[in-house]
Order: C-alpha cells, then sequence, then structure tokens
DNA sequence: TGAAATGTTGGGGCG
DNA sequence: ACGCCCCAACATTTC
C-alpha cells in the first residue's frame, strides 16, 4: 500500500494529446500527489457535423492502443469509454470518487462551450492546460489588440516573445488508484476502416503512438533538418518531416519537436528557421480558427458566398478517385488515399486544380481531405484551403493558377514520385511524364499506354481551364483589395 | 508558397 | 562593316 491508496484520484482527460511526455495536464495530476486514472472518451457527437474522419479513425485506434501499453508500462491503466463527454465524465467521477479532473485545452469551434457545459456540469474542478500548441492562440494579439490576420506579423509576434518552455520530461511512476473503474475495449470503439486494405496501406507508412512520433522525429533531425529549406520540395519520402500525424494527435507535443529541431540543427541554418516557420503555420492556423469558428464552411471574404461554383459530381470524382488526367494531381490524390497524407506541395497543387481548374467548391475538397488525412485537423485543413482560393489576408491571389504540368516537372523531376502513384505511367520517358497526352505514339505504345484506357486523358484542357477559372475569379477581386 | 504574355538585350548568322 | 533577323536569356507586367 503507498501513501495515495484509497485517496480520491484526480482524472486525467486525454483528448488531442495522447501522450505522456510533455504533458501538462498529466503532470498537474501527478503533482496534485493523488492517485491518477488516465482516460479517453471517445464522443461522436463531439466534433459537431466535423466527426472524426476514416484515415483518422484507424490512426486513433492504433494511437489509443500505444497509449494504453505505454500506460501499462508504468503500472497505470487507460480507461476507454463511448459516449457523450459529459455524461460519461460526470459517471466517472462519480464511480471514482475524483477531485478533479485535469485535460488540455482544445481550440475548435465548439471547444469553449462544451467545456464550460462541461465544468458546471461536473462536481469538481475542470483544470484545462495548454498541451496542443507551442503559443496561446487565444491571447496573441497585434498591437491594436486584434487577432492576427496575415501570417508574417503572427510570426514576428511569435519569434519576438519568449521562445517556447521546453519539454518536460515523461513522469517516471504514475500513481494508480485502489481500483479502477471499468474501461470498454478499443474494439467497442469501431474505429477500423468499412475498407479492409486500408490498415494494411496506411501500417506501411505510419507508426501512431508516441514511439513511433519519437522515431519519425529522430530521423527527420538526422536526415533531412538541415536542408528542410530546399529538400522539403522533394515530393517522394524524405524531404519532409511528416511529422504532422503525430502532432495532430498529440503523440509528441509541439514544444519537443521545436526544441529538438533548434537543438539538433548543428549551425542555425535556413534548415531550421524553415521548418519552424512551417510549425507556426500551425499556429497561425489554429489562431485563425479561434477567431474565426467559421472557418470550415464560410469564406473569410464574404463576397464568396456568391460565387458561382461549378456542381460537377462526375469531376469531384475523377478528382478524388486521381483519375483527371494530369499525373501529378492523380499522383497526389492516390498518394491520399494510399497513405492517408499527402505531400504539402502536392496539397497546394490537387487543391488549386479542384478550385481553378474544375471551379469546383474548396469545401468538397476539405470534406474529402478531412475523411482521408490521417493528420485531418479542422484549423490546418480549413486554414489552408482558403488560402489557396484566395480567401485569407496575404493568402493566394486569385489569378495564381499552378500549371500541373510545370509544377510536376519541376518538383519531380525525374518522375519518381509519380512513377510510384501512378504505375500505369511508369514506363513513359521523363520528357513526357507530367503530359502523357503529348507523346508520340510509338512512345505510348512503348510504354503500354494508351491514353482514354489505361490512363485517361485529362479531363480539362488546361489552357482553357485557366482562362475560365481567371474569368470567373476577376470579378470577386484580389484577397486584401 | 505562379504562369503566361510582353518587353529588352545581346550574340550570331547572313546577305 | 553594316543592318537585319532570329532567338535565347533575362526582366517586367499582367492575369
Amino acid at each position: 500500500m503507498t501513501a495515495s491508496d484509497g485517496a480520491a484520484p484526480d482524472l486525467v482527460w486525454f483528448r488531442h494529446d495522447l501522450r505522456l511526455s510533455d504533458h501538462a495536464a498529466l503532470l498537474a495530476a501527478i503533482r496534485s500527489r493523488r492517485p491518477v486514472i488516465p482516460v479517453y472518451i471517445l464522443d461522436d457527437s463531439a466534433g459537431d457535423n466535423w466527426r472524426t474522419g476514416c484515415a483518422a479513425r484507424w490512426w486513433l485506434h492504433r494511437s489509443l492502443s500505444a497509449l494504453t501499453a505505454a500506460l501499462e508500462a508504468t503500472r497505470s491503466r487507460l480507461i476507454l469509454r463511448r459516449g457523450a463527454w459529459d455524461d460519461i465524465l460526470s459517471a466517472l467521477v462519480r464511480e471514482t470518487g475524483a477531485a478533479s479532473v485535469h485535460a488540455g485545452r482544445l481550440y475548435e469551434p465548439w471547444a469553449d462551450a462544451k467545456d464550460r457545459a462541461i465544468a458546471a456540469a461536473l462536481p469538481v474542478p475542470l483544470h484545462l492546460h495548454r498541451t496542443t500548441t507551442l503559443f496561446d492562440p487565444s491571447s496573441m494579439r497585434t498591437r491594436l489588440g486584434t487577432p492576427f490576420t496575415g501570417y508574417t506579423p503572427f510570426v514576428r509576434a511569435c519569434l519576438a516573445g519568449d521562445t517556447p518552455a521546453p519539454p518536460e520530461a515523461p513522469p517516471k511512476h504514475i500513481p494508480a488508484p485502489a481500483t479502477w473503474p471499468r474501461s470498454d475495449t478499443l474494439t467497442a470503439f469501431e474505429l477500423q476502416p468499412s475498407d479492409p486494405d486500408l490498415p494494411r496501406a496506411l501500417a506501411a507508412v505510419w507508426t501512431p503512438g508516441e514511439d513511433g512520433a519519437r522515431r519519425r522525429l529522430a530521423t527527420f533531425m538526422d536526415s533531412a533538418l538541415d536542408h528542410y529549406d530546399t529538400g522539403r520540395a522533394r515530393l517522394g519520402a524524405g524531404g519532409t518531416s511528416m511529422l504532422s500525424p503525430h502532432l495532430r494527435w498529440g503523440e509528441v507535443s509541439p514544444a519537443t519537436v521545436w526544441h529538438a529541431a533548434a537543438t539538433a540543427a548543428g549551425h542555425r541554418g535556413p534548415g531550421l528557421e524553415a521548418f519552424q516557420k512551417e510549425m507556426l503555420w500551425r499556429e497561425f492556423a489554429i489562431h485563425l480558427l479561434r477567431h474565426h469558428p467559421d472557418l470550415p464552411d464560410t469564406p473569410l471574404r464574404s463576397t464568396f458566398t456568391r460565387f458561382p461554383w461549378r456542381h460537377d459530381p462526375d469531376d469531384l470524382r475523377a478528382w478524388q478517385e486521381g483519375r483527371t488526367g494530369y499525373p501529378i494531381v492523380d499522383a497526389g490524390m492516390r498518394q491520399l488515399r494510399r497513405a492517408g497524407w499527402m505531400h504539402n506541395r502536392v496539397r497546394m497543387i490537387v487543391a488549386s486544380f479542384l478550385v481553378k481548374h474544375l471551379l469546383l467548391p474548396w469545401q468538397d475538397g476539405a470534406r474529402w481531405f478531412w475523411e482521408r488525412l490521417v493528420d485531418a485537423d479542422l484549423a490546418s485543413n480549413s486554414a489552408s484551403w482558403q488560402w489557396v482560393v484566395g480567401l485569407g489576408s496575404g493568402s493566394a491571389p486569385y489569378f495564381r493558377v499552378f500549371n500541373p504540368v510545370l509544377q510536376g516537372e519541376r518538383f519531380d523531376a525525374d518522375g519518381s514520385y509519380v512513377r510510384q502513384y501512378v504505375p500505369e505511367l511508369a514506363r513513359l520517358p521523363d520528357a513526357f511524364l507530367h503530359r502523357p497526352w503529348e507523346a508520340p505514339a510509338d512512345v505510348l505504345k512503348n510504354a503500354d499506354v494508351i491514353l482514354g484506357e489505361t490512363y485517361p486523358v485529362p479531363i480539362v484542357n488546361h489552357t482553357a481551364a485557366r482562362v475560365r477559372a481567371l474569368d470567373a475569379y476577376a470579378p470577386f477581386g484580389r484577397p486584401d483589395a
């Protein structure tokens, strides 16, 4: 028997912070010197109409499994429950006689009201901690006291303030309660995708959980960080950190990543600076969502609610399934389906293609990404789509239309990315890989490509689509006009 | 974190 | 030697 046995426990409610290291809520509970009961509650109604997508649910399943194992290694447990957050928490407090609840704060539009309601309903205090961001997205303000609208001033403010606090080590010991409440099984969460092939494809790329995150971070530090400023343009694996899903689920804290990078980059070079600025895009998106609750659905420029989006289910489906006839677009969309992830450069290319070449609503693209990305995050996803359409201040101007051929040739010059995800084009020579419709008949024949049969003819002509997009967007003008 | 059209410059071929 | 044209390379502007 330890001193803590029999005392009222604290609940540590895990949400978007599925880790033991640098976890402010967990550490606060341990410092209270009470027994700790770690809890995860699956509430499918919590995200309003943004229920966790299928790829992200796969990730969550694996991450919860990893967190359970990590807690059991410290002789603790993870209590799983399915149901409404407030109901389950009230029940758990009642069952366990908990003295308080500690959790990481969320910044989604619905989170505040929900947490306030929970706090009001609970007979014990709900303590919220910052576990998912480097800076506090609520308190950051311009000199005028207004929220930031542009990325650059936001970055200046981040870098002018105190550097993020260094991460804290994981607890060596998590005091256990005398008795554990009952737990659902992970299987009962029904997080596995209906497509039986998806888990194998995802598992080939990803290792969800804190250990997987730590390995991914270490690999990135060793191999790519120093040249990140130029190397991230490479579309094949190895140029980027691929930490986004680990950060999304909080398997590693942003402070851990930030400080690891700053320490590992032996010389403070452009690689480190570029990487930290990417992390600040993530913070900026959270800041934006914090102050624009309708960011996921509603254009930041209200005039765009009247934009004449086309409605063409066939074109939308061709885009989703990666058969637009533009190899770089199709490669990206197929990487999304197979790996639950896409290189950021390609996200911009395919997004531009949807909203410019096809004139289809960005909300449809955002929804598809939401369903298919393992790193699907409401803030980053929404902000990025708005950025591509040209809706935020400082975002892409309306006349910026990516040419998928030039982008492919510039960033996938050796064709390895397209060949990996569009294997039916693999035997085309580099000169025609990104423009198969221009290949002479004998070149196509030698590569076993039959346009319109083994690979689609482009669903739109680039030049015509570009003109159409410029005509459609011009009346809506510049983003900051 | 564009692309395409248009403008400018300078070298080389050629009559 | 000269003017002319072509065109690549680069810069500027326009969408």
